[in-house]
DNA sequence: TTTACTGCACCAACCGGTCGGTATTTTTGT
DNA sequence: ACAAAAATACCGACCGGTTGGTGCAGTAAA
């Protein structure tokens, strides 16, 4: 039963993002996930043999996730830097309770599973590099979208919710000013 | 015996801090703290009753180290961001190990713990706010330096050392281009 | 006498993971 | 078409180990 598998499966992985979200990092236990899944323990393990193999998932669909949005965003972005900004800026309040404590946990848990983060940052990174005459504003700017991030993933914005917003307006406009 | 407890008292720490750089956020226990510390475990509640006073006191260490920092390169610098980005520069990557796992362990213990942080962060963003007639330039800055302590706090960094230092010293240059 | 511990036994809670078993679905032989 | 067999999906009790924390008898110094 391919489908169903696959079903439980993405269950599975939701669960522990929004047991993450709700009672922090620490607290994504296996037995934890299994019941917000409404699987038994059992049932979780046979999907995700460990539970590294459950943190690695998640880290993975949280990148896809982001992968795909930002992709959409270029249709409309005259650079990828632009479409990256821009994506964070509307996408970023609404996962990041998710996201945030989820990328937590694999810290905390093993560094070694943001590896992919990693990557993934550094093709980002590469790829607005190339687009742009003015490399270093375009990393400048990048940066400064990257620290209203981590902002979110610990709590510690020193931004009310408006200078946010404000922030993330002036990135995107900043951005579009700087063509190649 | 007020000054072998002080020693004892920072000793403790020490071991701490020095027990999440090396075995990671996630393997803080009082048991290895103790063990680190040449401390019995009874000894180590003496001094902190909780692991979160424990947690909460590297925090405050952590701190009031960087303030320190701070203030002895504001001496010498024109202004506090200048100096801030100056600090940054010089003295992350001495204290990266340690601090870095150190931030990650209260983050995972609980998320409340790094409040103080937050309030340090809040305080530096207005001083350097109120400093610069070009706020968003000056916070666009201080924003892209935080970035950049993100990255070793999660290894997340996409650039080599080279390319780093540059990014720094250029973050130090344009700071001080930027005058009130 | 108080402070600052040591050393160790002990505990309840929790955690990741195993294991034997079961229900359901798919495949296969006829 | 249909039953036997095999693979799949899942359950939940259980286990060994760890963790944060307690309690207490003893001790060396201030």
């Amino acid at each position: 039963m391919n489908k169903k598998s696959q079903l439980t499966n993405s269950q599975i992985i939701q669960a522990a993002l929004s047991v993450a979200a709700e009672k922090g990092a620490g607290k994504v236990t296996l037995d934890a996930v299994a019941k917000a899944a409404g699987v038994s323990k059992g049932g979780l393990i046979y999907h995700f043999p460990s539970k590294e193999a459950l943190i690695s998932a998640m880290v993975q669909h949280l990148l896809d996730e982001a992968e795909c949005q930002r992709t959409q965003q270029e249709r409309t972005e005259s650079s990828t830097l632009a479409a990256v900004l821009q994506t964070r800026a509307h996408f970023t309040r609404q996962i990041a309770g998710n996201t945030a404590m989820a990328i937590l946990a694999a810290a905390a848990e093993q560094p070694a599973l943001l590896q992919p983060v990693q990557q993934h940052n550094k093709y980002v990174l590469q790829q607005i590099q190339a687009e742009h005459g003015n490399a270093l504003q375009a990393t400048l700017l990048l940066l400064a979208s990257e620290a209203l991030i981590y902002h979110d993933l610990l709590n510690l914005s020193p931004f009310t919710a408006a200078e946010r917003s404000a922030l993330e307006q002036q990135l995107v406009q900043q951005a579009r000013e700087l063509q190649a």
